[in-house]
DNA sequence: CCACGGATTGGCT
DNA sequence: GCCAATCCGTGGA
């Protein structure tokens, strides 16, 4: 197997720059889960960003509550929210501290850790080729197949259990921009962003 | 204490 | 394409 995971683990001064820069340079790096045995990793192809001041779909909009305080730490820790009673997502905290920002992972291309990712997601093996792409393709999909609950929420990214490897920077021509999906507030904002024509996006 | 709605997903029409 | 599932965070009484 090639060695994805060569590459150098990303330190704060990365997470603590301003939120749509951090989004876009997110798009083509490594997350990565050390899970026992295994080292679950994929590759970021589609991202969200939220901004706690002026943003009213972000969770940190106008206030701080218990949930959400870990979105106004300084940029490089794991924010992880339940929702709809049923699904987590996995956001990256970015920025200084008060800011309130935050980049949802919403899709990767997984890389190593597959067959445990299956057994995560599905509880079986994978039925046809097809479902691969089913596997990490939108928020709730990765955190269900990289096992990644509220109790992982305040992870310190820069710690050795989750944390996210360096690649080569995306060229802008590659990168896709859109509304965000699934918000009623704030709806106009052009703050998704992800690899043109990957095959585990969310959505096209 | 209670009511309400959600940064989603998968199944059914 | 439409919509129910399902639990918890949040805010108001």
């Amino acid at each position: 197997m090639k060695n994805y995971l060569s590459a150098r683990k990303l330190r704060k001064s990365f997470y603590q720059r301003e939120l749509v820069d951090v989004a876009r340079c997110l798009l083509g790096k490594t997350f990565v889960k050390k899970d026992g045995e295994n080292i679950l990793s994929g590759k970021i192809v589609e991202v969200e960003a939220y901004h706690g001041d002026f943003d009213e779909a972000a969770h940190s909009f106008g206030r701080m509550t218990k949930r959400t305080e870990i979105m106004f730490n300084t940029g490089g820790y794991l924010y992880v929210y339940f929702t709809y009673g049923a699904h987590h997502c996995c956001n990256v905290v970015t920025g200084k501290a008060g800011q309130g920002t935050a980049v949802l992972i919403r899709a990767v291309e997984p890389l190593t850790g597959i067959n445990k990712m299956i057994k995560n997601r599905f509880g079986r093996k994978l039925k046809n080729e097809k479902e691969m792409f089913n596997l990490t393709s939108g928020p709730g999909k990765t955190c269900q197949a990289f096992a990644i609950t509220r109790n992982h929420s305040g992870v310190d990214l820069t710690g050795n259990d989750i944390f996210i490897l360096n690649s080569k920077k995306i060229k802008s021509k590659e990168i896709g921009v859109s509304k965000r999906i699934g918000i009623t507030k704030s709806v106009d904002l052009p703050w998704r962003f992800f690899i043109k024509d990957n095959p585990y996006l969310s959505r096209k």
